[in-house]
DNA sequence: GCTTTTTTCTCGACAGTCGAGAAAATTGAT
DNA sequence: ATCAATTTTCTCGACTGTCGAGAAAAAAGC
């Protein structure tokens, strides 16, 4: 019931090493003075701190010493690479991804899957089998894995490591902590979420390429993946405590009642104006209560684009359609949580001059945006390399609490 | 840039301080040990605390004695009621209420004041000169007050006490710090916000009859409004940090696009259906794009209810309409920030009885209440009790901070 | 080889929490 | 009355933190 826990001088320990920790995950090789300006910390409590961490062996004294100037030179500390090794999962409705990585971040394997036939416990057993096979392949043993990293799209629990909605299984959930070995802890995060936690944390590396131990204050962002489903991810950065992300179910938001049938079931969600399916569907006038294709090459859809740009009546509304619907689900997303900048990703998004249209009438027909402003709408690539960096963030956050928990 | 600020001994002990206070806060009057079962700090640590906080002047041992059982009697803390006192500022659309409040939350003075005509600085003005009467008619100097806490409907900024957007400005926004002394800290709260603080506040007590000493993990709850405007408050008490809560644009959240015009001068606000005006239009079959009528008299839609009750057909269709639009509203809440009970206060909760079947059915249209199931809806009653707790939580809040970053 | 310069390391002071036990104050039995 | 029992409050020393200052270390320049 206390509104907020006790305090002890333990914790101040914990707390100030975790702080040494990110700031290393940061610059990944800093001297102790810089430390202790990255920080704010004193110079006698960074040794303090360092040598508890060297002790734990997650950090490590670099042989390379900083040339240059004159004066004692820096010893450099870095994280030890072999201190442990993080798996991490990227799940597609067509195919699985299975990459291994180190402790300072760099990536040792990676292999592809398709994926299999067959329901969530088949699904398991495939992902339990190839993670076998990802540390056997580098020689890693078992208790030498951190952590296991998933994504999926779809809805997943915030507390455990269950997805409660994906295109592929449905309604039918899915517990990865039954795929892991005793002792393993695995994370599940919505694949949207992870970009944008990795944009988030793009936008503070740059903020803070000077060294500067201000508080960055309240920052919001919002990252939109178009594709075959609509996926969505909210990143937090407040002042007090870490960033916080979310990945609330955008795409099967009600965009309209009673409209389209969606992938779910359901009618009217924002996936059933804006998923590719949609997309095709109303491009070739389909009733709209026609079920969905199970799935839709993009190779259709580049089509259907080309004849868009051409001029092509019933084509430009089929992505006008889908604008004003993501407009209309980014209106209310700001009116419940506030104006934030929103970056375009996914295969969809080579679509954008498509839809940027009706995407800024449906935003502007709304109350907040007509009082704030139209939020700034940003086209951003490459989503793979955003997943991965997503993927690291979170997963090195809650290894590193860790240490800084346990290492004395 | 760091991910989250260093930690000291002395931030320790002020959280430790607000620790001790909150409990106060929470339990009135307590002895050295139930402080310390309370908060779990240790004996020894208490009786710094307190010797800290008595010195600062807020708290005092109480003359009363706990009698009953043997051994040493024990000395009851609480908190000092003239170390400082609180003005609430109550603002609706046709009245303002003051009330003084002393630091050990009761109730002092009230008067309600008849709204003046004119634009916002007169407005400032008049408040302004009635928070002079408050302190007057008690004989309370200046400095003795501790913080202004005002309250409007309408959409506040989070950071600065600015109304951004209210029923009578609309979008002139009006900055409560110009109406206020030097050296006078103001807080500005949406009404439905501090609603949902205090239902929060409640759960939270409730759950902590017995001493509990444990973490209650993530809860939330949502507090809507019915009335001439549509208002809702988030409440979120997470495991890590204070409770937060915010006030997002609900009411002026897209319902359907294009549809009927709202007093905000966009189209198809949810408030244009559920609002008391668009009860009154819908009853009456004016065309949707009908200015709406500036006020309107609760006995009007009470008359409308009647008939709805006998079951004219338009009337039903008025409240059901308004039914669907918050049900369609609340689904979105819901798939934007996960499921959370619903508690359904003010004017307009008197007709809950015609508007809970148009609720369901346009909460049960979307994907995530088929998956997670329907949230619980309770109607609860004295609007104007929950306004005056919530004022009075979110202000010690503050209050309490303070007090324990500066009594050294 | 000595000074200058820069960085790292170490030491003592200070602030906080905690557990244990002393001190205080009341009840109840002798 | 007096004294033991009981319960609560208070105090003291041990422990764990952070911090600033200055000593020690190590390279560059003269």
């Amino acid at each position: 019931m206390p509104i907020a826990a006790k305090s002890s001088p333990e914790l101040v320990r914990q707390q100030n090493r975790a702080l040494v920790l990110s700031a290393l995950r940061l610059h990944t090789r800093m001297a102790h003075t810089q430390i202790s300006d990255a920080t704010g910390l004193a110079s006698a409590t960074v040794s303090a701190i360092t040598a508890d961490l060297e002790r734990a062996g997650a950090i490590e004294r670099s042989e390379i010493l900083s040339a240059g100037g004159r004066g004692r030179p820096r010893v450099l500390f870095s994280q030890r690479r072999d201190y442990g090794y993080l798996a991490l999962i990227v799940i597609s409705s067509d195919s699985i991804e299975y990459s291994l990585v180190d402790y300072a971040g760099t990536l040792l394997d990676r292999f592809v899957e398709p994926r299999g036939e067959g329901g969530p416990s088949l699904f398991l057993q495939q992902i339990s089998a190839a993670l076998q096979r990802l540390l056997t392949r580098s020689r890693i043993r078992h208790e030498q894995l951190l952590l296991v990293s998933a994504s999926s799209k779809g809805l997943v629990d915030p507390m455990r490591p269950v997805l409660l909605w994906s295109p592929v299984f449905g309604a039918q959930s899915v517990d990865f902590s039954s795929a892991m070995q005793p002792g393993w802890r695995v994370l599940l995060n919505n694949e949207t979420l992870l970009v944008a936690g990795a944009l988030m944390d793009r936008e503070q590396r740059q903020g803070a390429d000077e060294v500067m131990p201000l508080h960055p204050g309240e920052r919001r962002l919002a990252a939109l993946s178009l594709g075959h489903s609509i996926g969505l991810g909210i990143a937090r950065s407040s002042a007090s405590g870490p960033t916080e992300i979310l990945a609330p179910n955008f795409g099967h938001m009600l965009h309209s009642a009673g409209g389209g049938l969606c992938r779910c079931g359901a009618r009217g969600c924002v996936e059933a104006y804006a998923g590719f399916y949609a997309i095709l569907r109303n491009a070739f006038e389909v009733p709209s209560d026609t079920v969905p294709a199970k799935f839709v090459p993009v190779t259709e859809v580049d089509k259907i684009a080309i004849r868009a740009r051409q001029g092509a009546r019933q084509a430009v509304q089929a992505f006008r359609q889908a604008g004003l619907a993501l407009g209309n689900g980014l209106s209310r997303l700001i009116s419940l949580h506030g104006s934030m900048p929103v970056f375009i990703t996914g295969l969809g998004a080579r679509y954008y001059d498509l839809l940027d249209e009706g995407l800024r009438d449906g935003l502007a027909e709304s109350h907040v945006v007509r009082l704030g402003g139209m939020p700034e709408l940003t086209v951003v690539a490459d989503e793979p390399s955003l997943v991965f960096e997503g993927h690291l963030s979170c997963a090195f956050a809650v290894i590193d609490q860790k240490i800084a928990g346990s290492a004395g």
